[in-house]
DNA sequence: CGGCAAGTTGAGCCAGGTCAACTCCGGTGG
DNA sequence: CCACCGGAGTTGACCTGGCTCAACTTGCCG
């Protein structure tokens, strides 16, 4: 029963895929990482135990999308950071605090890296340290951009704000032009602090004003690109055209 | 007019203080480093040009707060991250995006480290790697945990886990158990998502609730953490005990 | 084709935003 | 030493965006 690197490697998207982790390493780094990893899937829903986060405390996405979740004492519960394909979360010395739980948000390919062979690996490969390194500033700087947006735009900035997230997170070369969203409406909600009535509301908003257009639940098109980048900005001319309208009718309606 | 690198760094407290990134150098990498890189001070309210980031995207903080700053087209503000001393900021390959910029929010003294010096000693000494590595981790966990916050959080909650994450990040050896909040109201209204006026009612019902005593304007004590602790964690119990009461005179007046 | 989860729509309400007035305090100059 | 100033913080009164709750529609799966 012994297995070779390649069985399970060879058809990871973390391995075939160019740019990602396993990509950068050598035969002998790729052999002995996969001996000493373990590879799982999860549903929707499933949770990596905090047990199972203290010896194998880094991740990697092959597939799907996992969800960094926080549970308020009275139930209220925020999504305070989406990983997909090819992100590395490295939560060692994290576990102690009262983080959050890692939860699937749909069927997910992971693979958990041994934390000596990846610390290795770390030290020797130039190219593997660069794309690690990279990656997590990328996961710091989005977390802190979203902060931004929740700190002080309005659910419609957010909403406009987040599809601009998901397209660029998105693997380009996918269904030209449009957009898809990965997640539920109540996982968006929360992701996005608010309501998933709001959630909801808001798209419609954007679908009336012709600026997206709904191919499926989970598939937008977008219409207008400069209009939806002035909402997610916050230019306060973007929001209000359909005001400006109302005004006008007032305005005639008074004259 | 040649600087050892004594001259400059023996009296700054990221080579003097320990577990500090300059502390984990060899005497010659610390030369090396030290050479090739620039010390600045900067004032309340100053930023880093655009320009000097490309040039010197990694910014090392040896003291003072420096805030990653979000402007919307319409002058809304947010603070989307604190920097102190010991953070080291790597800006590399994001100054592309419209990214925040850098702003002061009080005297604080930087060191904008070459980015050749420093890629070469985070590929050949590992402690060095290991505490940037820690570092960068604790600024994306922060994030996402400031995102937590700022999604489901209501106001008081709010501003009870930035006293926590005050206390967390202050240097431990300060005055006994007092917390100090090292910013203006206005920044941690920003930094919160919420307006000034807000954050003075709310330090206002902690102060008259016992929960905290001022000592002066940026100085408090925490009279009862664990109460402090449950409305950070959103417990409504510990939110509502004054609500409670109102609902006893209300009963009472019916009577 | 029933049953359940996900999403949508509507009506009412409240936490916190907004605006304006006021206090407090450290610095400055006569 | 006091008068003055400007920036920071506080307080009060009012108003609204989005939360809440409840009913409804839609779509998926066995």
């Amino acid at each position: 029963m012994t297995f070779t690197p390649a069985s399970k490697c060879q058809k990871c998207s973390l391995y075939s895929e160019a740019g990602n982790f396993c990509d950068h390493l050598s035969n002998q780094e790729l052999q002995n990482l996969s001996s000493e990893s373990r590879t799982a899937t999860l549903k929707r829903g499933e949770t990596i135990a905090g047990e199972a986060l203290k010896t194998w405390p880094v991740v990697a996405i092959a597939s799907g999308v996992l969800s960094m979740q926080h549970l308020l004492e009275d139930g209220r519960k925020t999504i305070a950071a989406f990983f997909m394909q090819g992100d590395i979360i490295d939560l060692r010395g994290i576990s102690n605090r009262n983080r959050g739980h890692l939860i699937a948000l749909k069927n997910t390919d992971i693979c958990r890296l041994s934390p000596i062979a990846f610390e290795g690996i770390m030290l020797s490969n130039a190219g593997a340290q660069h794309m690690v390194w990279g990656n997590l500033r990328e996961q710091a700087y989005r977390a802190i951009d979203h902060s931004a947006d929740l700190a002080k735009k309005k659910a419609l900035e957010k909403l406009a704000s987040f599809i601009f997230e998901c397209r660029h997170r998105q693997i380009e070369f996918e269904i030209g032009g449009d957009v898809h969203i990965p997640v539920r409406r109540v996982d968006l909600a929360e992701y996005l602090g608010m309501q998933p009535e709001t959630v909801s509301r808001c798209f419609r908003i954007l679908e009336e004003r012709d600026i997206i257009d709904f191919v499926s639940i989970s598939q937008i098109k977008i219409r207008s690109v400069p209009v939806l980048r002035r909402i997610a900005n916050g230019e306060n001319t973007a929001v209000n055209v359909h005001q400006a309208e109302e005004d006008h009718f007032k305005v005639l309606s008074f004259g």
